[in-house]
DNA sequence: CCCAAAAGGGCACGATCGGTCACTTTTTGT
DNA sequence: ACAAAAAGTGACCGATCGTGCCCTTTTGGG
């Protein structure tokens, strides 16, 4: 039962790829069993259905969003240190990372919030628990720590501009686009801490 | 020839909606046609092929959206007053006139920023010239006006926060999502007002 | 009213969609 | 080494995909 785990891995890794590039909607099981050169009844041995792999590919697409964001960040200091390991690495995930088709979580907030049924709730959970991670976080920039309230506005400040990011990398091909991102994070980690 | 004007328009206002649900690649000629009332081969007495009908859609679309959002703040005076107006018809843009699937320009640029092709170079060129217009608006913030640089970062901004609205609003369903918008642009526009 | 042009329907095409089934090959535990 | 379980194949299903062809209906200008 090891070689199944790991072709398993292979077409979740693939399903991944084309679904941060085409969307999960437009990904057909043909392209992604010629692209990890597998017959497409030899997928269904993996998962029940189409939408058994995408549930899959998300979830698995989240932790590792989560280990590479997050995981070298625990070694910094907490409050802003970490949080600017954080907002790196998380740049670095769009456009390092993610070369091909960016973020699959992003690609997949856009294409899902609207459709109602188990990707999206998938999805919404996930971003949800990720958001509260931050927001925690952001209570050890100040001493005593700042309200709920006020962490999650700031967390929606640095997820919009991670957004923005994305739009001028991606879209608009701006070389700046890293900067950018960097110099408004700054700002308002400077806003935050200060009174 | 009118007729055929206003059944085109239909059908791009229905191609639109689906694919600001669905995306551009999940929306199908059959469920278009059915749609709006015509048959399948209907369609093409009006456009060469998909792509053409996509093409069409989001160009049409576009000029939706800059009548909607540009259109009422074109009356009220220069500077921070018409940026504020604009800020908020863009926000009754993603969450109140398009209530089915958000945004399509939006839906649009994340599914196809990584897509070359027509549809991209279409997307690319009107936001770009949509961000120029408000750069230009940003600049009369001040006297004397700011640096393009400059501007362009605060434009950077705006677009963030409208990205993280649309999450907020529509994938997490946080109905404070506007007053996150609304509090942080306001905050923006005080420290770009003043030195 | 008339008639050309525009608008639209019917139908079929090859390809591909997600998915099933019976079968063979490979891997694994003992 | 061997049998059972897991992994993988190929043929095939009904449905739907985008599209072209030919026909009928509707529309609008003279």
């Amino acid at each position: 039962m090891r070689k199944g785990e790991a072709t398993r891995a292979r077409i979740i890794e693939e399903t991944g790829r084309q679904a941060a590039i085409k969307g999960f909607g437009a990904v057909s099981l043909g392209d992604v069993a010629e692209a990890v050169g597998l017959s497409k009844s030899g997928l269904f041995k993996h998962f029940d259905s189409k939408e058994d792999m995408e549930l899959a590919t998300l979830d698995s697409g989240f932790d590792r969003f989560v280990a590479f964001v997050w995981g070298p960040a625990g070694d910094l200091p907490p409050g802003r240190p970490r949080l600017e390991g954080v907002f790196e690495r998380w740049l670095d995930w769009t456009e390092v990372e993610n070369a091909a088709g960016g973020c699959l979580i992003m690609a997949a907030s856009t294409e899902l919030d609207d459709q109602p049924g188990p990707m999206r709730d998938l999805l919404q959970a996930r971003v949800r628990n990720w958001r509260l991670r931050l927001a925690d976080e952001m209570k050890s920039l100040r001493t005593p720590p700042m309200s709920d309230a006020e962490a999650q506005s700031v967390v929606f400040q640095m997820k919009s501009f991670i957004l923005g990011h994305s739009e001028l990398r991606r879209l608009l091909d701006d070389t700046g686009a890293r900067a950018a991102a960097r110099a408004a994070f700054d700002s308002l980690m400077d806003r935050t801490q200060k009174p």
